[in-house]
DNA sequence: CGCGACCTTGAAGGTTGTCAACGGGCGTGG
DNA sequence: CCACGCCCGTTGACAACCTTCAAGGTCGCG
């Protein structure tokens, strides 16, 4: 049946197609700032929930009955083994989609590490207006494509990094985030153990790499979680 | 600009929306063994190109200029850092995507394993043409995040994992794509060295882990890249 | 003030990487 | 037909990096 569908629209040519234009374009949703967090339909779509610190969004393995998005504060993504190995697979940020998924559970808990808001979109229904509302459609799939870029960089991290350079990468990731200029403090808001379970370390090692660094002049400390990277390229060769 | 079409989409239900069904429900693209590779209309849109085992598609950081479907075959998707440090970020066979990305650019490069056969559809008609046939979007959005669900797997494997696991779970990979029954050989396809820049391990390791599962009987090898694994739980527990 | 959570540091050990040598399969060319 | 070279895979010895285990320190909060 789905098979007579496409070869139907085999027929088709895309310049066909193109000729009922999309709501808006595909470079005004993906290359500007807008960002799913802004999109007002989505409130209105879905339920607005706050989780505190340290509490649970939602639990690995359970039914995967709606779909996030983040509009304040930061999370974690973790999975656990059976044998309580933990592993963070993303720190997500205010845009940013959770529980996106093939699957029908959540392959990741999700953890708030500030206080958190979310949106809470149904599956069903986040299916559906994303599927039917064409600039919400584009920038949903920049989100996901985003991702998965980002986790590539994760893969390479985790892959062939030492610990250095993944401490290092790690420290300009949560810059990034918190829109800090080279001199300010960067304020982690993880503790150690998030950043370890995020680069595959242990606290300990990554103690370790930070009191290094600081020993070095490529980091300094404030507090044990404020701390000032005067020039990210020089953590970039620490190998 | 955006930010209008967003508030005006605030004011629409849901409910409003589903009046207009889609061409084919989201279940009949996700839950069947329907593939991109199946997509005739693909086919007519794209180019078709074959790549010799050992040949290159494309290369990391060139412009991102098609979206290549594989129909045939299988690739590796890599990355190498400028010292020279290589990571296979992923394995691909009929109906996966390469070069999913939001970036201008190609993440990765992407050798074929075997010979390969894909679909290449310049970016720009890709876009349009998924974004306009609702049962291609659905499969394309399916896609994507299969392989997202896929690279968590694989940062779990490379963050939290032993040589012993990452090398065995590789092989339930492997043993996957290629229908194997348990008990009937598993063709690797791969050298060692792609299942150590798959795993985040060097030739030695792999060669030897593969050893000492053969020493314990967990797998017996016919040639050098053909393999039985009489039961893959016993690979699991391999810790 | 004392407790607990988090962070740091030290010492020892293990898993994996590095370097090196060897063996087998395969294609090429004498 | 066989010899040679090359690529790939295996194995060993050793070193390095990171983990593990253990202890102590800091900070915030009741």
């Amino acid at each position: 049946m789905l098979q007579t569908a496409f070869s139907q629209m085999g027929e088709l040519q895309p310049t066909e197609l193109s000729g009922e234009a999309p709501a808006c374009r595909q470079s005004d949703c993906a290359a500007s700032a807008c960002r799913l967090s802004d999109c007002k339909m989505l409130r209105a779509a879905g339920q607005t929930r706050t989780v505190s610190a340290r509490d649970t969004l939602f639990w690995q393995d359970d039914d995967a009955e709606f779909l996030f998005i983040v509009i304040k504060g930061m999370a974690r993504a973790c999975r656990l083994t059976s044998d309580g190995r933990r592993q963070i697979n993303r720190f997500a940020f205010p845009g940013d989609l959770l529980a996106a998924t093939n699957a029908g559970f959540y392959p990741y808990s999700v953890e708030a590490v500030t206080g958190l808001e979310v949106i809470a979109l149904p599956r069903a229904s986040a299916d559906t207006l994303i599927d039917q509302v064409a600039c919400l459609r584009k920038l949903v799939s920049a989100t996901i494509l985003k991702e998965l870029d980002e986790v590539h960089d994760q893969v390479m991290l985790l892959g062939r990094m030492t610990a250095a350079e993944r401490v290092g990468h790690v420290l300009a990731l949560l810059a990034k985030h918190t829109q800090t200029v080279p001199g300010q403090p960067i304020d982690l808001a993880v503790s150690r153990a998030d950043i370890a379970d995020y680069s595959g370390l242990t606290v300990e090692t990554v103690s370790r790499t930070l009191s290094r660094f600081k020993r070095e002049g490529k980091i300094r400390m404030l507090g044990q979680r404020e701390i000032i990277v005067p020039d990210f390229s020089e953590l970039a060769e620490a190998a």
